[in-house]
DNA sequence: CACCGTCAAGTCGCA
DNA sequence: TGCGACTTGACGGTG
């Protein structure tokens, strides 16, 4: 069982994706954006194994124009040894990766070129993976596409152009129910008809399903039937609904007393759960910890330093909670930990708070910090008493410096991401 | 340096 | 018929 995320590692330097605008795609741009993200690539590998992390999944974004023929380069070959010794990372740790081309590539459109590049973009995609040396358990997922007010002719459209994919695309080929189209049992019928795995997605199935009588683990255990022994073992995506957006948007972070409900009710030993969120590997590192039978609190503190400025900035009473609950160190109190960094975040940030945990982290420069720097700071904190700049502005010089003096404690920190 | 429009893609709902 | 929303972070130009 795994737990993971995708594409974006939050709060991880040297993680970020490059792109660039078509008007702008020379070669040599090109070449640099594709190093870069190779590199970013791996970045997010090594933190994965540092983590624990076992479950990935890898933009699409990661070649810029990957599949358009603005893209020249044959990066496959020109990256070969990055892709192998990324690969092998990968494998090394036991770690399933995959790709998920977006709502833009539709299979089973009406119009032949939207096929053909639906059919380019699949093509780059498992050319990554394969690069990567990657076995067939390294998916590619992909929605079924439009309904052009004919859903039989649709279905029946996607089933003949799969047909015609190539065999290294089919066989990591799986598909999942989405939020307006095609639900899961639709989904499940060309799945079975199909030999293709199905990807359960909880969220869509909420906001999109197929009746209201059959429960989330009825349709869990129905794709499970479609997950071949070549395929690995089932893979689900799980999200929680953002309250204050429009219904089907993925929340800021899990909440875990809701996840580990539904984690319990299924036969999670035997199921790889992709996450979809907003805070991307910082709730897939609390569903980890909350769910993993190695108890450490070592793990918890390691969290909490990450943690810890952006709850003072949030609250000083949950601040002093979890103070108090990583005391005893035989305990694993991971589920109430994280329900007390759940409780701050929600809170507005107060002046007091902001400026509190300002100077925490200013203490961190005070004695090697220049003149000017010192001048700059505390202007800057008294103006933030009178809230005439924003916690940002703040944050930015206090990250500036974070870099400069390579201050190892504040470098991870989600005070400055969140 | 902060801000914000633009990009890039295909479908669908609505005027 | 055609346009805006959906989605996403970063780009890229402006002030």
């Amino acid at each position: 069982m795994s737990i993971g995320y995708a594409c974006i590692a939050v709060g991880l330097i040297g993680s970020n994706q490059k792109s660039c605008i078509t008007k702008n795609a020379s070669e040599e741009k090109l070449y640099e954006l594709i190093e870069h993200n190779l590199n970013a690539l791996e970045v997010m590998i090594d933190y994965n194994i540092q983590n624990n992390i076992k479950l990935f999944r890898i933009s699409s974004d990661i070649i810029p124009f990957g599949s358009s023929a603005v893209n020249n380069i044959k990066w496959w070959e020109k990256f070969e040894s990055t892709f192998q010794r990324i690969g092998s990372k990968i494998k090394n740790a036991g770690m399933r990766v995959s790709m998920h081309p977006g709502q833009y590539t539709v299979l089973n459109s009406p119009h032949e070129d939207v096929v053909s590049r639906a059919i380019l973009d699949l093509d780059y995609s498992a050319r990554v993976l394969d690069s990567l040396e990657l076995s067939a358990k390294n998916k590619i997922i992909l929605h079924i596409g439009g309904i052009y007010q004919n859903k039989i002719e649709a279905v029946q459209r996607f089933c003949e152009n799969y047909k015609c994919l190539d065999e290294s695309v089919k066989q990591r080929l799986v598909i999942e129910n989405d939020d307006k189209s095609y639900n899961v049992f639709d989904v499940l019928e060309i799945g079975k008809n199909m030999m293709i795995p199905v990807v359960f997605d909880n969220l869509h199935n909420a906001v999109n399903p197929y009746d209201n009588v059959h429960s989330e683990v009825y349709w869990i255990n129905e794709c499970k039937k479609t997950w071949k022994k070549n395929d690995g073992i089932q893979k689900i995506h799980y999200s929680q609904q953002d309250l204050n957006k429009r219904v089907g948007s993925h929340s800021a972070t899990i909440k875990i007393n809701e996840f580990l409900e539904f984690y319990n009710q299924i036969d999670h030993d035997n199921i790889d759960i992709m996450l979809e969120v907003k805070d991307k590997n910082l709730s897939a590192v609390k569903c980890i910890n909350c769910t993993t039978t190695v108890k450490k609190i070592k793990v918890l503190e390691k969290e909490w330093s990450k943690y810890k400025y952006k709850i003072l900035e949030c609250s000083q009473e949950n601040y002093l909670m979890v103070r108090r609950l990583l005391i005893k160190k035989d305990d694993y109190p991971a589920i109430e930990f994280y329900n007390i960094i759940e409780d701050a975040l929600l809170k507005e940030i107060n002046t007091e708070n902001s400026v509190n945990a300002a100077q925490h982290v200013w203490g961190y420069f005070k004695n090697i910090a220049t003149e000017s720097e010192k001048k700059v700071c505390l202007k800057s904190i008294e103006l933030l008493k009178k809230r005439e700049i924003s916690t940002n502005s703040i944050k930015n010089i206090l990250w500036k410096m974070t870099v400069k003096y390579e201050e190892k404690y504040l470098l991870d920190s989600y005070y400055f991401v969140m």
